[in-house]
RNA sequence: GCGCCGUUAGCUCAGUUGGAUUUAGAGUGCUGCCCUCCGAAGGCAGAGGUCAGGGGUUCAAGUCCCUUACGGCGCACCA
C-alpha cells in the first residue's frame, strides 16, 4: 500500500519551504488549526505571530513575506493574510474530498499511525483487590484503560495490559478473617463477627464453597488456605466481570510472587545499600524527602512487615527489567500520594529509571445515583454497585461509552436510570444509530444494483454543499483527534468527536438525498457517506463499543 | 495546616501547544416547527452564560502565574 497522504503534513511542508525563504534561519513549529468560522478557510497558521518577535519585526508584514513566498499548490486555492497576521489557507475541493479516498483505501487503518515505532508501553489497570467483586470505580478504571491501550496501540506502540494483583497483606488477612468468622457462623449463628471484616453477602458464599471444598477443615482453622480458597474464588469472579466488559489482559502480576521470588528483599538490600535509609523507632525508613516527598516513609514497620510501598517499589523495577521504557499506570486519584513515594524508591536505587517513571493516568471517583440518590461505595459495609450489576442493567455498550464521555479528572456521576431508561437520551445510542442508518443507506444501494465496489471509486468532484464540506472536515480531523487522545492520554476526546461526526451526518442525511437520479453525484454521496461509517466504526472499536449494522 | 483535582447555559459537560470580524460550544430541559421521500432512536429554529471572585503576565487569557471562596480526594508502621 502506498503511504498514507496527509494532508496536513503537506501544507507544514509547504509552507515550511516558504518560511526557510522570507525568514532565513527559523525553524518553527508549524502549528495549522481550524478556524472557528467556516468563512476564514479550512486552516489557518499563527507561524507569523510567533516569529514576529524573534524577527523583531511586525507580524503581519512577516505574514506578507511568508505568503508571498509560497509556491502554487493543488491543494490550495487561496491564501490570506488576516487580523493580527494569521495566514488563512482555502483548500481546493479536491483537497477537501482526498479523504475520502484516502478512508476507502486504509479502512480499519484510517486514523492509526507508526508514531510509536512498535515501542513497549505497560499500560496497568484495574488492579484490584481481590477482597471482593469490582466496583463502579475499577468500571471506569477497565473502560479507561482499555481504551488508552487501543489508542496507543492505534498509534504504533506495542501495548501490554497488566493487571496487579495485592493478594497478601493487611487487607487480604482481613479478607481471610471475614471468611473465617462467617465459617463459624454456619456453625454457630451467635458467633461474633468484627466490625472492622467485609460484611458483603459474598463474605457468606465464600464460607459455603470453602467447606464443601474442604471436608477436612469443616471449622475453617486453616487460615492459609482459607485465604488461598477466598482469593482464587474472587479472582474467578473478577475475571468473568472483565470478560463480560470486554476487557482482557495480556498478564495477572501477583504481589505474592515478588515475595517469594525475592524481589522485595532484593529492592530493600539495594536501598539500603544506597545508603539512603535509616532505622528510627524500630522501623526501617527510606528519605524519600530527597526526592520531593513531604516526609520519609516507612519500609519496614516495627513488626516486621514491610509498607505497602516496598512491593511496589519491587513490583516497578520489575516493570523496568522486563524491557518496559514507558509505563502508564492508571489509578483512582485516592491513591494519588504513591506517585511520588513509588518515583522517589525507584530513583534511590539508581540503577538508570529515570524521573517520571512511572506515568500515571488519574481518574477522580466515581458516583452512583439510583432513584435519585447516590450508593454509598463501601466494601466493608457490602454496599456497592458492582461492575456487573451496572453491566447487566444498563449493557456492556452504554456502560462503556458512559464512563469514557468524561475527562479524567472530572467526577463522574453515574445515574443508573438515566442510562437505562432514558434511551433516547443516550449519546451511545446517538452514534450507534449513526452507524446503523449508514448501514441501512448501503443497502438499499445495494439492492438498487449499485456495489461496493464502484461506490468506493466513485468521482468526488461533486461534494461541495455546506453539508459535505462540514463531514469532509470532521473526517480529516479523525487522525489528528486520535494522536492527540493519545499525547494526552485523554480518551475521551473520542465520544466527543464521535458525537459531532454523527451530528454532522444525521444532518446531513435529513438535508440532503443520498439515492438521488443524477449517478454522479449518488455515487460521490454514497462514497462520502461509507467513508462516515467506517470513521465511526474506527471511532467506536478504540472505545470497545459495538458498531451495530442495524438496531 | 499541607498537597492534588475541580468550579464554563436551569442541569450534565467539552473547549485541542494562549489567538481573530461588537456573536465562548454540545447534550439535556424549555418554546415552536419538519415524515405521500434512503430508519423521526433523526432534523431545523428560538430563548438561555460578567467562563466561581479578585489581581498579574502578554500584541492576545476560559486557557499561563498569584490569591480568595466553595466542592472532592489524599496527608497511616492500610493498599
Amino acid at each position: 500500500m502506498n503511504a498514507p497522504f496527509d494532508l496536513r503534513s503537506e501544507l507544514q511542508d509547504w509552507l515550511s519551504a516558504a518560511i526557510a525563504q522570507a525568514a532565513p534561519g527559523a525553524v518553527p513549529a508549524i502549528g495549522l488549526e481550524r478556524p472557528k468560522q467556516a468563512q476564514h478557510g479550512d486552516y489557518a497558521t499563527t507561524v507569523a505571530l510567533q516569529l514576529a518577535k524573534p524577527l523583531r519585526a511586525n507580524p503581519r508584514e512577516v505574514a506578507t513575506r511568508i505568503v508571498a513566498a509560497l509556491k502554487p499548490s493543488p491543494w490550495v486555492e487561496s491564501t490570506e493574510i488576516a487580523g493580527a497576521g494569521f495566514i488563512n489557507i482555502r483548500l481546493t475541493p479536491v483537497a477537501r474530498q482526498a479523504v475520502v479516498r484516502e478512508i476507502h483505501a486504509r479502512g480499519a487503518l484510517f486514523g492509526t499511525s507508526t508514531a510509536g515505532h512498535k515501542r513497549r508501553v505497560m499500560i496497568e489497570f484495574v488492579s484490584a483487590n481481590p477482597t471482593g467483586p469490582l466496583h463502579v470505580g475499577h468500571g471506569r478504571q477497565a473502560a479507561l484503560g482499555d481504551a488508552l491501550a487501543n489508542v496507543l496501540a492505534a498509534q504504533g506502540w506495542d501495548v501490554y495490559r497488566e493487571f496487579y494483583y495485592n493478594d497478601t497483606g493487611e487487607q487480604i488477612n482481613n479478607l481471610t478473617r471475614s471468611v473465617q468468622a462467617r465459617i463459624r457462623q454456619l456453625r454457630d449463628p451467635d458467633a461474633p463477627f468484627p466490625n472492622a471484616a467485609y460484611h458483603g453477602e459474598y463474605v457468606r458464599e465464600l464460607a459455603r464453597d470453602y467447606i464443601a471444598t474442604h471436608p477436612e477443615d469443616p471449622q475453617g482453622e486453616n487460615a492459609e488456605a482459607v485465604r488461598v480458597s477466598a482469593v482464587a474464588a474472587l479472582r474467578r469472579e473478577q475475571d468473568r466481570d472483565l470478560a463480560a466488559f470486554g476487557v482482557r489482559f495480556d498478564n495477572y502480576y501477583l504481589e505474592s510472587s515478588l515475595y517469594t521470588e525475592g524481589h522485595v528483599e532484593r529492592t530493600v538490600e539495594a536501598l539500603v545499600k544506597s545508603g539512603q535509609t535509616y532505622e528510627q523507632d524500630g522501623a526501617l525508613w527510606l528519605k524519600t524527602t530527597g526526592y520531593g516527598d513531604d516526609k520519609d516513609r516507612v519500609m519496614k514497620k516495627s513488626d516486621g512487615a514491610f509498607t505497602y510501598f516496598v512491593p511496589d517499589v519491587a513490583y516497578h523495577v520489575t516493570k523496568w527489567a522486563r524491557g518496559f521504557e514507558r509505563v502508564i499506570n492508571v489509578q483512582g486519584a485516592d491513591h494519588h500520594s504513591t506517585v511520588t513515594r513509588v518515583r522517589a524508591g525507584l530513583r534511590a536505587l539508581a540503577i538508570g529509571i529515570p524521573d517520571g517513571f512511572p506515568d500515571y493516568l488519574l481518574h477522580q471517583m466515581v458516583t452512583v445515583m439510583r432513584g435519585g440518590e447516590e450508593v454509598k461505595i463501601s466494601k466493608r459495609a457490602g454496599s456497592y454497585v458492582t461492575v456487573r450489576d451496572l453491566i447487566d442493567e444498563v449493557g456492556r455498550d452504554a456502560v462503556r461509552f458512559f464512563f469514557l464521555m468524561r475527562k479524567a479528572d472530572s467526577q463522574l456521576t453515574f445515574d443508573i436510570e438515566l442510562a437505562k431508561v432514558q434511551t433516547e437520551e443516550n449519546p451511545v445510542y446517538y452514534v450507534q444509530y449513526a452507524h446503523a442508518r449508514i448501514c441501512s443507506v448501503l443497502r438499499q444501494a445495494q439492492q438498487a444494483g449499485i456495489d461496493r465496489t464502484t461506490i468506493l471509486q466513485a468521482r468526488l468532484d461533486p461534494l461541495t454543499s455546506a453539508y459535505e464540506n462540514a463531514l469532509l472536515r470532521l473526517l480529516a480531523d479523525y487522525p489528528v483527534m486520535v494522536e492527540a487522545a493519545s499525547r494526552d492520554l485523554a480518551p475521551h476526546a473520542i465520544p466527543f468527536y464521535l458525537k459531532d461526526l454523527a451530528a454532522a451526518f444525521h444532518s446531513y442525511y435529513n438535508a440532503e438525498h443520498f439515492l438521488v437520479k443524477d449517478p454522479d453525484l449518488r455515487l460521490a454521496r454514497l462514497s462520502l457517506v461509507a467513508a462516515t461509517g467506517q470513521v465511526l466504526k474506527n471511532g467506536l472499536a478504540l472505545l470497545g463499543v459495538a458498531a451495530p449494522e442495524q438496531m
